[in-house]
DNA sequence: AATAGGTTCAACCGCGCTTCG
DNA sequence: CCGAAGCGCGGTTGAACCTAT
């Protein structure tokens, strides 16, 4: 963590868990300068970070309109709708679910629809490799999504197996009703931020 | 009550694209 | 036009948390 500069400017670059403090910094000097420039906003606001940790420490977590947890049935749909259509692109996904970040969307799909979809998916198989067997061809977004590879376009041809049944609720698992447990919340840091 | 195994998610990394001098 | 720097994206990792035994 505290590695030592050797040239007084290339000062130690900090990893790991974003403080607190760490997050009013960004937060206050975003509120005042406007996000961008990303490398000389970590410099001028005194962050030990890259311009790369402030840019997605923003905009996956202090952004004031960034919704976390909690997704719903609708945006769940158009999750896997729009990743039929478009793959693994999850900004340009993301771009149509307000509030929700690329980085968000893609711990979802893998976390929770990719595998109710592999689960489906071998239950699928095993029922139809009996009888369609020569059919598996046409049928290659199954392989794509099972072995997660670059999904691109090829995904376009995934529909989901007839025994993958888009049940909601089944997949909602188990998010807390808010993600604010153990830390402060959103609110807080903007309140804190504000009294500055 | 302890712990092993599974799940989730914040954060990092590498690569490719764009912009700027 | 070319090279360097910055930015954004997608993939991956690892720690924290949860659940079952």
């Amino acid at each position: 963590m505290d590695k030592k500069p050797c040239k007084s400017q290339e000062v130690e670059v900090r990893k790991g868990p974003w403080t607190m403090e760490e997050d009013l910094i960004l937060m206050n000097y975003i509120a005042n300068h406007g996000e961008g420039v990303w490398n000389s906003l970590a410099r001028s606001a005194g962050l030990k970070r890259t311009g790369k940790s402030c840019r997605l420490r923003w905009l996956n977590y202090l952004r004031p309109d960034v919704r976390r947890g909690n997704i719903t049935a609708e945006e769940q749909l158009l999750i896997m709708e729009l990743h039929a259509k478009w793959g693994n692109r999850w900004s340009k996904i993301a771009k149509h679910l307000p509030g929700r970040t690329d980085n968000e969307i893609k711990n979802y799909w893998r976390t929770r629809i990719q595998k109710h979809i592999k689960q489906a998916d071998q239950n699928f198989t095993a029922q139809t490799t009996v009888d369609h067997h020569h059919h598996s061809n046409d049928q290659a977004s199954t392989s794509q999504l099972s072995s997660c590879g670059p999904a691109d376009h090829a995904v376009e041809s995934y529909s989901p197996p007839s025994s993958f049944n888009p049940n909601i609720e089944a997949f909602q698992g188990p998010y807390p009703t808010e993600s604010n447990d153990n830390f402060w919340s959103m609110e807080d840091l903007w309140s804190m931020q504000l009294l500055n």
